[in-house]
RNA sequence: GGGCGGUUAGCUCAGCGGUAGAGCGCCUGCCUUACAAGCAGGAUGACACUGGUUCGAUCCCAGUACCGCCCA
């Protein structure tokens, strides 16, 4: 009938659904059918990368979404892809290239390109086959690559667009310089890091006279380049100086004393140097007086032809040179031990050199303007959760012109072709420039401007990575083209997202969406924390922490990491920590949801052994007339958790609605309900055992589907041996459950409570009297309450079955019992009779450890029911609980003392 | 320096006005034919500190301490 195996064995069920469906397609997008759209795009992984545990909760969490939605009938896409990831690449193949003594330049663009490319797509699809694993639902035919034909159109149009609309510029400005990459970068991928380093005091001599001022430096070797010396222009200490000039050592050039506001009296002597080329405060001050730039240093961070002696020199050789040199004459005054940040090369991994530069810029007010705007007015996107909200308003307010070009040959290069011809055949920061989408476009213009014999040469740089993954929400749709999937998916739905790319990518889509399109490129920005190491650190690369989600898929199975990293999730945006042991790649948080599938699967097992073949189309409809309490309890309880996993799924709160099947599955319906109702099953005449089949395989059909979009391979699998449907179909299709309510009854399931209650009290007086789990032992029960004797009468099967009772009675006098222990819930009394096994004052201690802790509690309510004051200003509802508390647990007492008189 | 989180059972974390819960771990007993990746029972807490609001505070407010993150 069923062959299931008693453990689940998840590797064979993954590989196979994952083929099962790709191949019917389950997840390919139509946009002709009907339903509303439900769309998300995936965040691209770099090309370079592999999966972390940071894609596998981000994906996890998404599938969840995607999954849902489409059960619940959307028209769902779920897009996939990757991104070229500009810088990584370009270091991964130079590194390359170093090994073989070679560097870009002597390979020639064209073939760096090519190899570029082969590495792409040998390489860097290892990421994509890693995510496979993962089981998600995204449409693998509608993959994208920030660098495709279309995305690359896309890109192009992009640019040009915002130039002719006078939204990017080029110029000469300081940007932040990677002596590493030897590119520009953004001011986002600098990362301060606080440095232990010194503060070297130098003395610059006046030029008339004998005096001298005091400046301090952490970075000696941009003295080279200083061109002012700045004092404020409050400092009375200072005020004879103004004006006048002083003899830069080494270099012996005469440079004024300046007075700006910008400079803070209080840090060091007051006096700072002034390297405008080098420093972003002192580029600030240097344009207010009108100061030269003098740039000292290469592109690859040594020193040039402006440094003098130091020429030629890597910059930190130079640091040391420059102090031992002022050191020899006399300028140095002290060295200071001091710990500053120093902005790092996010990707370069080395110091930033803030360096005078042409680059290209996007104008950002206007973009931003707009974004603002319908975020305060329109709170679009909507934050999940708000808070946020007000870290993105933030970024949009003060953000900077964004620096897009890249010193770099893998990526979008820019679209602009200099005319050449117009400046000896070279790019220079004069050379006029035609910006167009192709060569042959820019060559008519060129034509046109300046006479047939125009010579062309395109920009040598590419395009800052974001400045596609800014596009990616309508490109992947196929803009700049009114396609079926544009017109269909676009807006998209929901961004799914870590807070930590809020201004790199979020705000970016933002802004470029806003301005392309018109709309917000999503409704809803879905705001997800970091996973941490068993430590509480960040996994990070550098760190080595991370912990390979390919290893715990290995071992677990990708369901159960799935499952325990979405239960993990309180709330939304909160970090998540992940238990794991590095000697023996074992996670007990994994573990325990691993341990939670096995138990489903042993659910399933149990009620296709007792299905006897039959689905549950075969057995008769559930008739209320026939369904005995424990039926009807489960179904209320089983329709309050579909309301109740419902809510939670809309309102993001994943790891609630995770929580919540699990305990329902675990406890009402495998601890209870399959107890409850194997002796109907073993009595092949019972009347109503067809309808605890059809119960059970339908409950478990629900199940099925309400777990499916935490654990999509094991509910596929198990939904298709309950309902063995015809090849292609998916659990993937099927609608989720919805409840009824009218199935909720809260009346019965307190009842209900009252029968596991005192289960669980016989269950505890065995245990007390260590009476063998295979024995019976006799239970009399009595109750003054007659709702509660009606509940015992209804019940009295349960009672016998799960605390293993023979036999039972209830109702009786019980003054005559004696030698028993006793135990109460609600004001049920369960005895259990001895017959002199325990010695008295075992029983006695049993009843009057009960009748303290009882006691306690109804002494807390009690003083509350006397303070005036409580019944007066707290609610009549409260105030009549807590009485009837009260009156509960008196009664407990009073019945316990009597029985205590009864243990003598 | 500015902003944001966190501090609850040995560990990981829920709860967020009516004096505490889960999983793991621990103790006891069970291989009871769905499941030992399991079943049953049990023990465990000044809910960081100090004030305030309230009839009542783990929960709200203010401050303090410590941990972490983001921005300068």
């Amino acid at each position: 009938m069923t062959e299931l195996p008693s453990q689940y064995s998840p590797h064979a069920t993954e590989a196979h659904w994952q083929a099962y469906w790709e191949q019917h397609q389950v997840f390919v997008a139509d946009p002709a059918a009907p339903g509303e759209p439900y769309c998300i795009v995936i965040p691209p992984p770099n090309v370079t990368g592999s999966l972390h545990m940071g894609h596998a909760f981000e994906h996890s969490l998404i599938d969840v979404l995607v999954r849902y939605h489409r059960m619940l009938g959307r028209n769902t896409l779920w897009l996939p892809g990757t991104d070229h990831a500009s810088i990584a690449v370009s270091t991964l193949l130079e590194k390359e290239l170093q090994a073989q003594g070679k560097t870009r330049q002597d390979l020639g663009r064209t073939a760096y390109l090519e190899r570029a490319w082969q590495w792409k797509e040998t390489s860097g699809n290892a990421i994509v086959t890693q995510i496979r694993r993962l089981g998600l639902s995204v449409d693998w035919s509608r993959e994208r690559f920030t660098m495709d034909a279309g995305l690359s159109r896309a890109v192009i149009h992009a640019f040009v667009e915002l130039y002719r609309a006078g939204l990017i510029y080029r110029g000469k400005y300081l940007v932040n310089w990677c002596p590493a990459t030897q590119s520009a970068v953004s001011d986002l991928e600098v990362e301060s890091q606080e440095v232990d380093s010194y503060l070297w005091h130098f003395r610059y001599p006046l030029a008339e006279g004998n005096g001298f001022v005091e400046v301090a430096t952490t970075r000696p070797e941009t003295m080279l380049g200083d061109t002012a010396v700045a004092v404020n222009p409050n400092d009375s200490r200072y005020q004879d100086l103004i004006g006048k000039k002083v003899i830069l050592p080494l270099m012996n050039r005469e440079i004024p004393i300046i007075a700006d506001a910008w400079v803070d009296p209080e840090f060091g002597t007051g006096c700072v140097k002034v390297t405008p080329a080098h420093d972003p405060n002192d580029f600030a001050i240097g344009k207010r007086h009108h100061l030269p730039l003098i740039n000292i240093l290469n592109p690859d961070g040594s020193l040039n032809e402006n440094a003098g002696e130091f020429q030629g020199q890597d910059r930190f050789v130079a640091r040391k040179n420059v102090v031992q040199a002022l050191e020899n004459q006399g300028y140095l005054v002290r060295v200071e031990s001091y710990r500053h940040t120093v902005p790092y090369s996010d990707r370069g991994k080395v110091p930033i050199e803030p360096l005078l530069s042409t680059q290209w810029f996007v104008k950002i007010a206007p973009l931003s303007e707009q974004a603002l705007t319908d975020f305060d007015n329109h709170n679009s996107p909507q934050f999940i959760p708000e808070r946020w909200g007000k870290v993105y308003r933030d970024w949009l307010v003060k953000l900077n012109d964004w620096c897009i070009s890249r010193q770099l040959w893998w990526g979008h290069r820019i679209p602009a072709w200099y005319v050449v011809s117009e400046t000896d055949n070279t790019i220079t920061d004069t050379t006029p420039f035609i910006v167009a989408e192709n060569e042959a476009e820019a060559q008519k213009l060129a034509q046109a401007q300046f006479g047939d014999d125009a010579v062309l040469e395109q920009d040598p740089d590419v395009l800052d990575t974001w400045f596609s993954s800014g596009l990616w929400p309508f490109s992947t749709l196929g803009w700049p083209e009114a396609t079926a999937d544009f017109n269909r998916y676009y807006p998209t739905t929901t961004l799914v997202t870590g807070f930590d790319i809020i201004f790199f990518w979020v705000a970016r889509m933002t802004m470029l969406g806003r301005y392309f399109t018109g709309t917000m490129p999503f409704q809803t920005v879905y705001i997800h924390g970091l996973v941490r190491d068993e430590n509480n650190k960040k996994m990070s690369k550098s760190a080595g922490n991370g912990i390979d989600p390919l290893v715990l898929i290995e071992k677990y199975g990708v369901d159960a990491l799935r499952f325990a990293l979405v239960k993990e999730v309180v709330g939304a945006g909160q970090d998540i920590r992940l238990d794991y042991n590095r000697k023996t790649d074992e996670s007990a948080t994994v573990e325990a949801s691993r341990n939670f599938a096995n138990k489903i699967w042993n659910a399933a097992r149990f009620v296709l052994m007792n299905l006897e073949g039959k689905t549950p189309a075969d057995l008769p409809p559930i008739d209320p007339v026939l369904a005995e309490l424990s039926d009807r309890w489960i179904l209320s309880r089983h329709h309050r958790t579909i309301a109740q996993i419902n809510q939670e799924l809309t309102a993001y709160n994943l790891g609630e609605a995770a929580k919540l099947l699990y305990e329902y599955i675990w406890g009402d319906f495998c601890d209870w309900y399959i107890e409850l109702v194997k002796s109907r099953l073993q009595d092949a005449t019972h009347p109503t055992r067809p309808l605890a089949q059809r119960i059970l395989a339908e409950i478990l059909g629900d199940l099925m589907k309400l777990l499916h979009p935490f654990m999509p391979h094991i509910t596929e699998t198990l939904w298709h041996s309950l309902v063995r449907p015809e090849p292609g179909v998916s659990l993937a299709r099927q609608p989720y459950p919805q409840a009824d309510p009218s199935q909720i009854d809260r009346e019965l399931e307190t009842d209900f409570d009252l029968v596991i209650q005192i289960i669980r009290t016989i269950r505890n007086l065995r245990a007390i009297a260590e009476i063998k789990p295979g024995l019976s032992v006799p239970i009399i029960m009595q109750t003054p309450s007659v709702r509660e004797e009606a509940i015992i009468e209804a019940s009295q099967q349960y009672i016998c079955d799960l605390a293993k009772v023979q036999p039972l009675t209830w109702g009786k006098d019980l003054t005559a019992q004696r030698q028993t222990l006793v135990g109460i819930t609600g004001t049920v009394q369960v005895l259990l009779p001895l017959a002199g096994l325990v010695d008295v004052a075992t029983l006695r201690a049993k009843v009057e450890r009960d009748v303290q802790k009882i006691r306690v509690q109804a002494d807390g309510l009690a003083a509350r029911l006397n303070n005036a004051q409580f019944l007066a200003k707290a609610p009549p509802d409260v105030v009549q609980t807590h009485q009837a508390q009260l009156a509960e647990l008196t009664q407990q007492i009073e019945l316990l003392q009597s029985r205590l008189q009864q243990l003598q």
